[in-house]
DNA sequence: CGCGCTCTTGACTAGGGTCAAGTGCAGTGG
DNA sequence: CCACTGCACTTGACCCTAGTCAAGAGCGCG
């Protein structure tokens, strides 16, 4: 734990408030130690974009630390606690600590990385890819964090959130999930996603998660 | 110019050849001095996102600077010229140049930031949207890097490169583009973009551009 | 008990994909 | 100079995935 001087006193959110709103433009990360989270964009027609979903151990806002515009709201999913990442003397630490530098980089790109994934569900796979895609991958990450298993893991989203996340309308992801439940592939009910036939799911959907690294970013850092 | 100890010899790329595959876990990323190219992303059965499109000033590579995978090939759409970033001594260069660490966190940041207003146009935009939101956008881009003026740019794009990197089919792409071309919104002929209507195609798609920051990442550096 | 959630399902519609054919070049070779 | 090939772009006809509209079910909570 390299980053030890950047962190700040424990804070907890309640399930449904506002950590950061979009307009603000005071730019704070948080570290996620406990909870779900999700960053979203939203239209002007009032529909929004989900960026991505975040659990514990995952680095909150990073995204906008530099940047003028910090153009994202970011929501507690559940109650939620988390750390301030204080960043009013980000270059004095990083004259001090070149390693925090290296380290919130690697995070940065680990990041990007899963939006690129995500980008490309969005751009190339059809509704039932993109939902396995997802679920997987969330699975993969709890696992990683020690919130699930190849069976399955706790997941407190609702359907509608899951569906701005993946771009289609909770309607058509109900009938979806109704498919994959029939397929016995996947059942997704009461908060819990159970994986089925994993193989099958894996195999069927040529799925590749090299891009979730073993370490997560608290551990990083 | 921070980094110019950074940088290697200018390199030479022809059109179409790759500057990076995807499986080749050398991690190198460049300066892209002139020329246009884009990264993309191939998927098992033959088709390929194209993640993002790059031109003179904007910086390769640097998503998977630190990854393990690099996932992502690079490909020049004209003769470029690139110069090289060393990358294998980056813990040294932070420790001593640790504004070079700051404007690395920076340029990444910037990528993400047009990552995700990528990730929402996929997700929330259909397709007319989309294309002008992507036109729109690069026309801006160019203009910044004094290739274009607010009535147009040079856009050496193919339509289906242009198709894959929106997520819709080279088809409706250009039947998209009749449309807008019959609404005297815009014309895309001849590698050449001209916004004939730009007041109307702006408020008419609601567009906002402040994530298009005025410096680039290599002046930045 | 009733309000307001999320979830579920059905019927219909439309945006965009697929298939297929054709046009207009630029390059190459006879 | 003129086929011949290949590539980028066009366009039309048809179909399917996913969106829209509408109604209902189950459930927690004041």
């Amino acid at each position: 734990m390299v980053l030890q001087r950047l962190q700040g006193p424990r804070i907890f959110v309640e399930s449904g408030k506002e950590l950061v709103h979009e307009d603000q433009n005071q730019h704070s990360a948080y570290v996620l130690c406990s909870g779900w989270a999700y960053s979203y964009k939203g239209l002007r027609d009032g529909q929004r974009q989900i960026i991505d979903i975040q659990m514990a151990g995952d680095l909150l806002g990073i995204r906008s630390l530099l940047l003028k515009t910090s153009d994202q709201s970011i929501v507690a999913l559940t109650d939620v606690e988390v750390r301030k990442i204080s960043t009013e003397r980000l270059s004095d630490v990083f004259r001090s600590a070149p390693r925090v530098a290296l380290a919130l980089l690697w995070a940065v790109s680990k990041d990007e990385a899963m939006l690129v994934e995500h980008l490309v569900s969005l751009g190339k796979r059809d509704a039932a890819m993109r939902t396995v895609h997802m679920l997987l991958e969330l699975g993969a990450r709890a696992e990683i964090v020690g919130l699930g298993t190849p069976e399955g893991f706790s997941c407190p989203i609702s359907q509608s959130i899951l569906a701005d996340s993946l771009g289609i309308t909770p309607i058509h992801l109900n009938r979806v999930l109704r498919q994959l439940r029939e397929s016995k592939l996947l059942v997704f009910k009461d908060g819990l996603v159970t994986f089925i036939d994993r193989r099958k799911l894996i195999e069927l959907f040529e799925m590749d998660f090299a891009y979730l690294n073993q370490n997560t970013a608290a551990e990083r850092l």
